[in-house]
DNA sequence: TATTGATGCGGGAACGTTCCCGCACAAGGC
DNA sequence: GCCTTGTGCGGGAACGTTCCCGCATCAATA
């Protein structure tokens, strides 16, 4: 007689022994048969298919783990904003870099959870994590250090400076900004604007050194607009500063949006301040909003490739955790300039 | 002595046992010690503790769970744009729903993993899921059967019809219209067009039929306008398609866009056909976009709320896992609509 | 007929933790 | 000095798997 359980709302799951006793075999036997492993016959295995089968049997997913040595589950926090945690969603960068890395990951057999910004040792301690992607960590961010402290092994977006256990991705920022710069130029652009956000990232600082070669290379005047937050708000204010500001070097004639904003209201901004896109003012975003292919206009924008940094990203992590090295690795994705018609001078005057 | 690691990049990870014996004290001590339970001395607790952090100790959590019987996880899967995996999080609907609902379930101690749509058998049977969050399921979903016959929990943001184990939260959707509408009456409004989706969900079936009774009980002429498939193309195209439409019962001189899309691209395309906002069209919007804040003029918006369903709901489902209650439970929240410029009437003609 | 080898299955340890006990010892009551 | 009560700590089972073995059985060979 079996003890009848006491709750009756919980039926009690039914496990490998169950199974074993319904089917008069061994737990062994039973488990070999469902997993397709050892020296069974094939009647010996069917008996037992059908058995697991025939008892709704699923296997213990946590004792499997714990047997395994490893819970195929990966960590994800975003490092920025840590200020308003959880709107990073919002973005669409780190939208596409969130689905992109647990689609990738997922198809290798890891699961993705969800992580906060500026987490604490509690929040992660009682998962079973086999590593943690962090997404644009900030300078001096302890999450990264307490992570590799508890030797878990730390991936990122952005390089990460070498420190043991920690592996990268990430775009290269000058060439990036140089290549929508050329563009521009060849567009007939001589007095191009740039808005940045005020963060000290060291993707930024790579914006902010090339664009300042680029100009004093070809002897052209600077000017920038710094955002003081995130948020469409402060970048739209930025934008009409750097349309409006001291005009003794002349109104700008090209705008690059660095920071992320809405390409429309960028656009509706560039309007209200006298400039008609392209004719007046070529423009181009760094956005991965997909309202850039309806405003019209329709906005150029300079993609960092959320979706292929994260893939390959991914795959790398893959790898490091299977073959279980543990020397830093580095990747970088080239960016894309996706032409549109905001930053195309009109031919004919 | 204790046998060598063969591999030498592989750190064998400090157990309980270790701790214990290098403190000279069982690992049921130990293990006491540093969770603060049993009957131990001040004197011992400490030497366990400090042995613990010298040899930087972290419980496995993997174990913990099996003790347990749970694994504090919870599943999060998107049913909607199955055909489309993984591109929900860059409506912001969902991007507010599952920040909402990871930040809520972390705050209790689950973590949310994110799940594909449409996901077979295969991608969640090895996770250890004590529950699973299924956002905006599509009628006849095989998922929802599938957990729920495996016996997981499933919760969801859209009223599940009663089936045991399944738990919901929802908004009002003829609620929400007939305020939208009442509200667009009063600035004014006469033959109020209507913008939705072509999906069978059963929210907009709810919409479609508010909107309807709403027209017939005023008399007042029905004009909608269905956009084939989500995404910001289609949606502008069916708003052009229900300002310019059929001249015979006159223009409209309201829109409520249900399908989510850009703010200021609808504004830009009722601008493109003549339409001057507020003062020839007013406008409301079904969308939990930020930038609707930011444009000219400014977009009243009906909030579904998000943020709002995913606390509500995930402090349900952690009740009903605590408890482990089974029965249908279900709970309504309210919409909210944001009155900004697009929808007030300018007093002086 | 004995010896080998292959085949088919099961016993039991291990993964790392928590928790139910039981045992030793000290203190208090008569 | 004996029985009771309480305190402090440890032994060992249990959570549900997987996997290393070993033990039968049977065919093939010497």
């Amino acid at each position: 007689m079996t003890e009848a359980p006491r709750r009756p709302g919980k039926p009690p799951r039914v496990r490998l022994v169950d199974v074993a006793r319904e089917a008069g075999l061994s737990k062994t036997t039973v488990s070999a048969a469902l997993n397709g492993t050892g020296r069974l016959s094939p009647a010996v295995r069917e008996k037992a298919r059908e058995a697991a089968r025939r008892m709704g049997y699923r296997p213990n997913a946590t004792a499997r783990q714990l047997r395994a040595g490893r819970a195929r589950l990966i960590g994800y926090v975003v490092g920025e904003r840590a200020h308003a945690p959880w709107t990073f969603l919002e973005s669409p960068y780190f939208a596409q870099l969130t689905g992109a890395t647990a689609a990738t990951a997922l198809r290798r057999g890891y699961a993705v959870v969800l992580l906060p910004a500026g987490s604490l040792q509690q929040e992660w301690a009682d998962l079973p994590l086999d590593a943690v992607v962090v997404a644009d960590p900030v300078a001096g961010d302890r999450i990264v250090d307490d992570l590799l402290a508890a030797g878990i092994p730390v991936f990122s977006d952005r390089s990460v400076e070498g420190r043991a256990g920690a592996h990268w991705v990430d775009v290269d920022a000058s060439a990036a900004i140089r290549g929508a710069l050329d563009h521009l130029r060849q567009e007939g652009a001589r007095r191009p604007a740039m808005v940045l956000p005020g963060s000290a990232t060291g993707f930024h600082a790579g914006v902010l050194a090339a664009y300042r070669d680029w100009c004093a290379a070809r002897a052209l005047p600077e000017r920038i607009a710094h955002t003081a937050t995130p948020g469409n708000g402060p970048v739209i204010a930025a934008v009409e500063r750097a349309l409006t500001g001291c005009e003794k070097s002349g109104r700008p004639d090209a705008l690059l949006v660095v920071a992320e904003a809405s390409p429309p209201l960028v656009l509706e901004a560039a309007r209200r301040n006298g400039y008609e896109v392209p004719r007046d003012l070529l423009l181009v975003c760094v956005s991965e909003d997909m309202t850039a292919e309806h405003t019209r206009p329709t906005t150029t924008t300079l993609s960092l490739r959320p979706q292929e940094v994260a893939r390959v990203g991914t795959e790398l992590l893959m790898a490091v955790l299977e073959e279980g090295r543990t020397e830093t690795s580095g990747v970088w994705v080239p960016s894309r300039l996706d032409v549109r018609e905001s930053s195309r001078r009109p031919r004919s005057g």
